[in-house]
DNA sequence: CAAGTATTCAAGTATTCGCTTAAGTAGTTT
DNA sequence: AAACTACTTAAGCGAATACTTGAATACTTG
């Protein structure tokens, strides 16, 4: 191979590779793949999820399509997003691993905005496997109803942290109250330990969310919650 | 938490995560990791390897090394760069694989650069590693030897593919030639192979390599290779 | 301390990106 | 088929990026 062909070789491929780096070079894109981790969901859906306009984000969606990160199926009226496939997850866990291992900056939000997170200790996915089998643990979904449908912790019961207020008489007073949501940057499993812990619960944070816990092959269920009644 | 500071925070929190994706979206700079994984190395290397200007180069390590990818250190009037850590190569190695697994640009630009590469049956780690401890096989690491010094696997020996030609009595007829480079898109032990076969040589690529057969934890040497006379 | 080497920084230019607004398209309901 | 819904595409604008050239900086050697 000649040298110049070699260089239009190495041009070629590496620039094939960028195309990922691309796709995940925008902080909304990467917002759009948390999202998408929980489940599928329609265009406006992830717009208003994401405070932007639905031209925006369906340009932000083809960006990622194209990047082979995201895949789409029509459903009606409207067309759901999807990753790709496990291995999206796997990259953006490790992008965002990496970032957490070395950016002070991210801590250093974390610790501004979710200022309880030092005091709420979380508890491990092992640690959760065994209080679950012991029947120690209760476990909750607070993330919306959809995505717990699209998938959620076997086991675990959906009460979005909206409704968490109202509902709180559902939740056993004797047990250990584990709260999950989307992520370790989603908040709604911090404001339910709090709004739990206020109300006389012994509630904790579980370590990361459901796609996390998907990842790593633990028992999970899908389907909507049963309606009130049951 | 307001909704505005949550979109603050979230805003922010993604940005953060995207100054990863933005380092990694550039081909050239993809360029530069997977050189910097076989070792350290300084600008002027690094520039004449990409065939690009030292400025350049340099610009875009500042890049890398403002998402915390890359790392340096002064040696006197160079200054050397290395990968932050090993969990930046599990990264690069985690969107290369998603590449070659969605991309079916990938394997067309292998298909038409490396036309032998169907022919040439590459051998796993995990055999070869057998085939070391069996005595069947003879390594050779047709890198340069700046990169053989930063690290090598355990046993091989040295010859850089430009000098394969004039050293190739150096090895022995009777033995199965493993030959490996630095990666799966490294084009030196595909010619190394070439280069055996047609002397008669019963010559192999490994599948992937240096930098993969150290992520994995398999044993590695460093050091240069003893002066002829040895 | 003067000269030399390796690297970085600054300025300039062509290109690309992120968002907006407005128009276009595909499928559904009336 | 007309009206509607969910989404995509096009055009346009300011901000950011990749590369070049040329000057500045940091360290070493004579």
């Amino acid at each position: 191979m000649r040298p110049e062909e070699k260089r239009r070789f190495k041009d070629e491929i590496f620039a094939q590779f960028a195309r990922i780096g691309k796709a995940m070079s925008s902080g909304r894109r990467l917002e759009l793949l948390e999202l998408l981790a929980q489940g599928e969901r329609g265009v406006e859906g992830l717009a208003t999820e994401t405070g932007q306009s639905v031209a925006n984000i369906s340009q932000h969606l083809q960006v990622l399509r194209h990047a082979q990160l995201v895949g789409s199926r029509r459903e009606g009226n409207y067309i759901r997003y999807r990753l790709a496939d496990e291995n999206v997850l796997h990259l953006w866990v490790a992008l965002r691993d990496l970032g957490q291992a070395r950016f002070a900056e991210i801590d250093r939000l974390v610790q501004t905005y979710l200022k309880d997170r030092n005091a709420l200790e979380a508890i491990t996915r092992g640690e959760l496997e065994r209080r679950i089998k012991n029947g120690e643990a209760v476990v909750v979904d607070v993330r919306p109803p959809q995505e717990f449908a699209a998938g959620h912790i076997a086991s675990a019961r959906s009460i979005p942290v909206a409704e968490l207020r109202t509902r709180i008489k559902e939740i056993p007073k004797r047990r250990i109250i584990v709260a999950y949501c989307r992520g370790p940057y989603c908040v709604f499993a911090d404001q339910a330990v709090g709004i739990l812990r206020d109300a006389g619960y012994k509630a904790l944070r579980l370590d990361g969310g459901f796609p996390e816990w998907q990842m790593m092959g633990m028992p999970v269920e899908r389907g909507a919650a049963e309606v009130a009644g049951n």
